[in-house]
DNA sequence: GGCGACAATATTGTTACCAATTCTCCGGCA
DNA sequence: TGCCGGAGAATTGGTAACAATATTGTCGCC
């Protein structure tokens, strides 16, 4: 196997615990991240989350002020767009490179991402779709060979999850992904750099138009308050 | 103005300090980081100093490997001409933005610089050539207004930034790469998207062929093996 | 009743110290 | 001679206390 993920983890394992939460919506955008409560939710301690904020801010997950301390940073739906048109010219680049350097195990594999997606589709199983999704993006990225481009990606996804995560809860918006993600996956397995390149530029610029129809409610909506508390 | 908002200035001066030292040149790849050596040279921290290394770890120029302290890291050919391929990418994607936001002052200073750069070439100035190339690239990207993609190719500059470098002290160099930068300013001042995005492309092709050619002497590694009979 | 200064609190930033780990060097031994 | 093992030094990782700073609540004054 390929193994567990292996970009994102070099800093130890509070800061997979802490990015964890934020990705998960355990934490909602604007939320202050305190450094004696992580310390104490982790069981951690304080220097370890001190690096960890340190290095999550590097990552553009948390904003930092000095003296203010921490908190999840919000991604505003133009810089969601943004990081989407950079991964457009970076994911078109590792499809083509994908296409030219995949083998027939990895093109096995790819088949049956597909069939699992279009079933996905077919039954309404979103999170499923969902998980194929994230897996076929990665491993188009580990198929193209090149970890540099990998590890961008890999940082702006991390920004914009919750953008993409509420464009794929979207009712009918999986049936008008998965043609496209059938796209490229029928082009990287026909070995057609151009195509994979035309075919993952042309998927993203429709989530960034998809993006872009989302209307983003003005402020006075989002409550911080849920749940436990 | 816009003035100087550069991205990586966000977590004291200490960051900036080594990665000057580094990037300089001052530290060689390899070169081990002892802290307290750090902390003695910038007059800082132990502390300090660690949150640095950690960061210039996240972003790409150190290598940091558990209890065995920090070193430079050594970006090797490969590796370089993937950042290049990624920067073709996203620059390309900053080229067409450029083209379409460009305003008349900018355009003016994008001839000056043009000016700029075809004296230099002219009189052998490589120093001013190559800061000239600098800040063309960089005012690109602020003209792009693509903040995420120009975060995104400042970092992978610091990374390759020792291979750039070797290259533009080639000779005979900047008459190559000359053409290639006037291409890309004409394309953006005729407000051309599709031209400067193609032009800057081919400009970092041309980078990355040249690349190839510096450092493949044949077959073998040339490592600076000493003395072999 | 509203507003500004002041104290109390909360949180981060820094420093000093100790523990854990690795590297180096030296000596013993087959 | 070459290799194995261990003591010592060097360096990093972690922890706790301290200082600096921002936030919040309170009181007095207009």
């Amino acid at each position: 196997m390929s193994g567990t993920h292996h970009v994102p983890s070099q800093s130890g394992p509070v800061v997979e615990a802490i990015r964890a939460a934020i990705v998960s919506g355990d934490y909602v955008p604007d939320q202050r991240l305190v450094e004696t409560d992580l310390s104490e939710r982790f069981s951690a301690s304080r220097g370890a989350v001190r690096s960890a904020l340190l290095q999550l801010g590097n990552e553009g997950l948390v904003e930092r002020v000095p003296h203010r301390g921490a908190r999840v940073r919000a991604v505003p739906l133009a810089e969601a767009i943004e990081i989407l048109e950079v991964r457009m010219a970076v994911e078109g680049l590792c499809a083509a490179k994908a296409a030219q350097r995949v083998t027939e195990t990895e093109i096995a594999e790819l088949r049956g991402i597909r069939e699992g997606m279009a079933a996905a589709v077919e039954s309404g199983a979103v999170m499923a779709y969902s998980e194929l999704n994230n897996r076929l993006h990665r491993r188009m990225l580990e198929m193209s060979g090149q970890r540099t481009a990998g590890g961008v990606i890999e940082r702006l996804r991390g920004q914009a999850v919750r953008h993409q995560f509420r464009l794929a809860m979207q009712p009918g918006r999986p049936s008008v992904s998965l043609p496209e993600h059938l796209a490229i996956i029928d082009a990287i397995c026909s070995r057609d750099p151009a195509a994979a390149e035309e075919a993952a530029r042309q998927h993203l610029g429709s989530v960034i138009r998809a993006l872009r129809g989302t209307a983003a409610p003005g402020p006075g909506t989002a409550v911080p308050d849920s749940g436990t508390s």
